[in-house]
Order: C-alpha cells, then structure tokens, then sequence
RNA sequence: GGCGAGGUAGCUCAGGCGGUUAGAGCGCAGGAUUCAUAACCCUGAGGUCAUGGGUUCAAUUCCCAUCCUCGCUACCA
C-alpha cells in the first residue's frame, strides 16, 4: 500500500489469567507503541487498539484454582495489566476488555453475519459430558492418566508432566475435573468455518506480501502448504464463560475464544470512534498492522483475515511484524515455573526507571530470532549507554551552559566544518531513524538515534570547550550553541523510544514536542533561550541490584528443583490384577531406527518362548547399535498395535525420570531369556 | 521424519541480487583527557562468515548435502 491514510494498529489482546512479563513486552506492545509514537509524532491518523482477552477454558480453571469466579480472575488481571501498560507509557489510544457489552454485541453480529452467509458448517461431534455438573467438559476440563508417562494428572489436552500434547480420548480412565465424575461421551453440535475453499484467496493473500518479515511469510507459507490444505476449525465451544452463540438451538454454547478475540479489536475501535469506527476497519486507505508474538502468527495472517474475507466488508491487514521470542537468563520463559521478570514487579523494584528496560528490551528485541534477556546485559545498556553515552553527554553540556552562560544558549559565531557536519547529522536524523522504523526494524533505529548522543560527545571531546573558553569565548559560544541542539534533537526524536526521558529532557530546554518532519532541521533552539540546570537523566544500576533480582528468580522453588515433581502414587490394585500381566526377561537381537520417526526403534527381542517385534520409543536416549546384547524386561500379553507402519507385540520396560531421562528395567544378572518377571 | 526460521568477532546482533583489507555496540588491552555519574574521546587485538561438496575467473553471499538451535507437525505400548 502506498501512503495509507490512515492506520489501524493493534497489539495482541493480552489473556487474562495472569500478570504481563518483558517477554510481551518485548515482542509486541513496545515495538507497537514505539512504532505508534512514531506514526503519530509524523501526525499520521492512527489509532492503537488493545485490551483484556477475558474469555476462554484456562480462566475458568484459573478461577476454579482460586476459589473465585471468572469475572474476579479478569478483573484481577485486567487490572494488573492495564497498570503495567500505562506505567509503561504504552499509548494505547484505548484499553477495552472482551468482557464488555460492546464486544459480546459485535462478535455476535459477526458470528450471525457469517452465519446468515452460510459460511458455517454445522458439524456433530463427540464429545465429554459430564452427567453430575450436566454439561460438556473442554478438554482441559478432564483429566486422566497420560498415554505417554502415565502421570495420573494429565489433562486433555496436554499432559503437564511430560508436555505432550494430547485428546481427551487419549486420556487413561478420564474423570471430569468439575465433578470427578466419569465423563461419557455425548453427540454436541458445533458451528465450523471451513477454510479449504479460501485456500486460494488466502495464498494469493499472503504472497503478495512478500515485504512481510521472512519468519512470518515463511510460518504461512508453510502452513498454507502443510496437512493437506487448511481444515475446518470449529468456532464454537459447549462452555457457560464467553460470548453466547446468538442461535436459537444453541443453549449452553458460546463463540471459541480465538473467534471472539480478534473481533475484539473491532469492538475496542467501536468503543473508541463511535460511528466512525468503520472507516478503521473498512476504507482501503486504511493500513491494518497486527503487532504479536510469534506465536500468534498463523491465527493473525491465515484464520483472522478469512474471517474477515467471509464476513467480506474489511479489509484485511496489511502488515504483520510479529517477534520471535525473548528468552530470559538463558531458559524460556514460563509463566507456570515463575520464571519471568513481572511489568508490574519491575515498576516498583525500579521506580521510574521504564526507559531502561524500554530501551534494553528494545536494544535486543527478538526481531529476527530468538533472543536472550540478562540483568548483565540490562545492566550494561544502562550503565555504558543510557548513563555514560546518553545521560552524560547531556548533563555535560547543560553543566557548561549553566557554568559559562548561566544557562542561556549563547550567539553562535560562524559554523566550523565540523559543526556543519554535526547539525547536518541532526538535520538528517529523523529520516535517518524514520527510515528504520518505517521497516519495523527498531533495533536499528535505536542504534541511530543514540548515535546522535556518541556524535555529540566526540564533539565535545573534539572541540574541549573547557580550554577554549579560557582563549576564544567566541568560538566556545559556537560549540555550546551547537551541542545545545544536539541535546535538543534527542529530546524530540527520542519521544517513540525513551517518551520518560524526552519529556523530562524537553521540560530543562522548554521544549514542546514536535513533529517528526520539522525536526529535520540544524536549529531546534535559538540564541537567547533560557534552559534549566536540570539533573542526571538516568542513574547508575549498581551489582547488588542485579545480583537481587537473579536472587529473586533462582530463589523461586519450582523453577529450582522442577525434577522433584515426582509423580504421585496410583490408586492401590489386588494382586489378581498383577498377575494379568506377564513380564519376562528378553534379549535385544537387533535394533533399527523406524523411518520417519525421531522417537522410534524397531527391536528384535528374543523372550525365550519366541522372538518378536517390538517398537520402543527410545531412539532419542539410545543408538541401536549400543542396545543389541542388552537385556531387558519385556511385558509380553499386551495386545499388539501398529506404530507408524510396524506390528509392535509388547512392551520394553523403562525406568524414567522426572527429566526424561531413560534406563532399561533388566535383571541385575543375566537371566535365561523368557524368565517370569514378578 | 516433514515444513518454517536461524547458525557471522568472547557477548548481543547488522550485512551481503558473488568481486579490493567482512561491519556495529558491549566486553578486553593500550593511549589521551578532565567539562561530565572513574564517565567521554582515540587506537588496537579478536572472525576458516556452522561443516562438506558443487557452479564460477571469483562464494561468507548462489545450489546441494550434513550438523546444531528454535517453532509448528508426525511419533512414544
């Protein structure tokens, strides 16, 4: 698109079962905001549109968890969230939640839109019910023994213990978690877009999006051309928490939260523009930016837009520039383990300190992949950037200015070449750093843009004012009035970056904001002007501070020792139930890798009565070659099955633990092959 | 296993539609300086551009294979 009139930019609603981490922050509401700061400061029409994603399955468990009701859970982290945003100076233009009447009211006009299009088909499926609570069970809502490591708590739709993903049909004796109860399974009817006629349209849609960044065009195309063309995906769900289906068969059931959360940015937009609203989401001038994570990418570049194809009276989005993912002190950040740095904790360990870390996480944003957030690291972009690059050429320069003028910017002389030269710099500047960020490439532009603070001190070490103005009050004028506009041109083009610091910055040379374009210019303040003394821009982040927030992470309990979560003991069983199993001992004849699986080993095991094929999934613990001569434990009566392609008649017993890791089960002396096991 | 993204100085990353000595910041070493939060400024050391082949007069950049990391996906009797 070609100079957009406007410009609709959202950043990924944020679900409401737990606080926001740097890892957000990082990946999607600072580059939107920073690239909103800088739309708006080229006084471009845009609008920046976010807030809570209340609804869905994980909130009422959250709740359930907590002894409270869902609308609780949400307010709670509403709450919490929308704090972090503003202490963070994230200009959204609104916060909304999907909770609110404006949003049920759109996302059911939609869901009818499509409907009355015939864009669903209705689809009758299986699933649990639970007969006490007398409703369908999500799949997180049962529970059961894991088919992989038998954990007795899996839930249905991934086993927390060992992170497979599952089905609640998967699931080993499978209990209802609202009521204990053994769900049955029951007909429900569901309301599906099918997705393969768009096939097309949204093929040709994402390649002509070539500009998009090679990891989102690639997860698409990717997609796109996987599994045989894209499925039908159910759009509603047998749950009491969420947007009721606005059909009239359709009691108990409510829109799938991916429906409804999108919409949501419609519905924010409504609340934000009243009737206006439409221009945002339906005027080809207007540019439609999604700001994720990259986790989000396939729902906001595939199943997103052909909902808004099917629905056919908006536009679809422009760009995508979703991050990769920020992993922190060299883990991946987990909410569940407490392994995260909290916005809201942040703001209170370090009060108005939010550009540091606006300017670190952005300093090494995940743009192109992941990347690795350190307090070390924190800590030095503070110290020998903000402080010693930044902060410190400022302060040199207002401390002169107050020591030789008492703070009035003095008459420049004539402009030696290299005084030229650097306000040429500053004249270039703001197309300099618009050019990086008009290509989401914010690391970039911050690189830039502190330049102009490097450029400013080897000018001052260059020039030594402080000798000069012993010999030559002239020309020392000149140089003052010119580091003087250095300082200035930092304080208005860092407003998308650093907006704390700027503001505080612009309030000692009483400066008012200005827009991008006049900021390409050599004089932001003239002879005359009276500036403040001002004070130090940003403090020095001393060892201790940093050692008490690695403290602060190590001490956390669960992330210390995850490997004593040892699984809990199964319900007792009689000894009849024992002896239906017959373990012997085995010899490994032979062992090859299952083509086309990581996982798999075909063995050859000799149990004494006969030799027989059995598939293991121990390839990624075990080279076949070291495990031919091994002897093992075989339960040999269970029943057969084909895995990928290959009979596989019993079982190799496996010692495993909490991490994983796996040992065979064998005799402590070699035993004659077929020997009972008991 | 399939698909996608990435593998470039100690660290974090740029770059390259093939072409003289491959870049930045941090860190490190040396120097200079004192206006400044022992900060700034200058100089330097440091890279077989993952590995192996191929195309080419020429590859780190293109092609193929392999290995490693991350994500999605298949798979764990």
């Amino acid at each position: 698109m070609s100079a957009p009139k406007r410009y609709t930019v959202t950043a990924a609603l944020p679900y409401a079962n737990g606080p926001v981490h740097i890892g957000h922050l990082a990946g999607c509401y600072l580059p939107a905001d920073i690239y909103v700061r800088y739309l708006r400061q080229n006084e471009k029409d845009v609008k920046f549109i976010c807030g809570s994603d209340e609804h869905g399955v994980a909130i009422i468990m959250k709740a359930k968890a907590e002894g409270v009701s869902p609308q609780e859970i949400v307010d709670k982290y509403n709450g919490i969230m929308q704090q972090a945003f503003e202490g963070f100076g994230i200009s959204f233009d609104i916060y909304s939640r999907t909770s609110k009447e404006i949003h049920h009211k759109t996302a059911s006009d939609f869901f009818l839109k499509l409907y009355e299009k015939g864009a669903f088909t209705e689809k009758e499926t299986e699933q649990y019910y639970d007969p006490e609570a007398e409703q369908f069970l999500a799949d997180r809502y049962i529970e059961g023994e894991c088919p992989n490591c038998h954990f007795p708590d899996a839930y249905g739709d991934q086993c927390e213990n060992c992170g497979t993903s599952l089905s609640p049909t998967d699931l080993i004796n499978p209990r209802s978690r609202l009521s204990g109860a053994k769900p049955e399974r029951r007909k429900t009817k569901h309301w599906f877009l099918p997705l393969d006629h768009l096939s097309g349209r949204i093929k040709s849609f994402i390649q002509s999006h070539k500009d998009w960044k090679p990891n989102v065009y690639g997860q698409c195309m990717s997609w796109l051309d996987d599994s045989g063309g894209l499925q039908a995906r159910s759009m509603t769900r047998d749950l009491d928490w969420g947007i009721k289906v606005p059909l009239p068969d359709a009691e108990g059931k409510v829109l799938y939260v991916w429906f409804d959360a999108p919409i949501g940015y419609i519905s924010a937009t409504k609340e934000l523009m009243g009737d206006d609203w439409e221009t945002w989401w339906k005027d080809e001038d207007t540019a439609l930016i999604h700001f994720i994570g990259k986790d989000n990418i396939v729902f906001h570049c595939i199943i997103f837009p052909a909902m808004l194809m099917e629905h056919g009276e908006f536009i679809l989005p422009d760009q995508v520039p979703a991050n990769e993912f920020l992993n922190l002190e060299g883990k991946k950040i987990s909410t569940s383990r407490n392994w995260a740095v909290w916005l809201h904790e942040y703001l209170q360990d370090f009060p108005d300190q939010q550009d540091v870390l606006r300017y670190a996480l952005c300093a090494a944003a995940p743009e192109t992949k992941d990347n690795d957030f350190t307090w070390k690291d924190f800590q030095t972009r503070n110290n020998s950037e903000l402080v010693a690059i930044y902060g410190n050429f400022v302060n040199r320069v207002l401390v002169l200015m107050q020591k030789y003028y008492n703070g009035t910017v003095p008459q420049p002389a004539a402009f030696s070449e290299t005084d030229q030269e650097l306000l040429q710099l500053l004249a270039d500047a703001p197309a300099n750093i618009g050019q990086s960020l008009d290509q989401y490439r914010f690391r970039e532009a911050l690189s830039a843009y502190i330049q102009l603070a490097r450029s400013g001190n080897k000018y001052l070490a260059d020039e030594e004012p402080w000798k000069l103005v012993k010999t030559d009050p002239e020309r020392t004028q000149t140089i003052l009035y010119v580091a003087t506009q250095v300082c200035a041109a930092l304080a208005q083009l860092g407003e998308p970056f650093l907006p704390f610091t700027s503001a505080r910055l612009r309030s000692f040379l009483h400066l008012d904001l200005m827009s991008w374009e006049a900021c390409k210019r050599k004089e932001f303040i003239p002879a005359g002007s009276q500036l403040e003394k001002g004070e130090l821009l940003f403090q020095k982040i001393e060892d201790d501070k940093v050692q008490t927030q690695l403290d602060k992470l190590k001490r956390n309990p669960t992330q210390n020792n995850p490997s004593q979560k040892l699984i809990p003991l199964k319900e007792e069983i009689t000894f009849d139930d024992f002896t239906k199993l017959d373990i012997r001992t085995g010899t490994i004849l032979a062992a090859e890798p299952v083509p086309k699986t990581d996982k798999l080993l075909k063995l050859t095991v000799d149990i004494g009565v006969e030799t027989r094929t059995i598939v293991s999934g121990i390839a990624e613990h075990f080279k076949p070659e070291d495990i031919i001569g091994q002897q093992v434990s075989v339960l040999a009566n269970l029943a057969p099955k084909k895995l990928r392609g290959v009979e596989s008649k019993g079982m190799v017993l496996m010692a495993e633990n909490a991490e994983g890791k796996l040992v065979f089960a064998q005799p402590s002396d070699t035993m004659e092959n077929g020997s009972v096991v008991r």
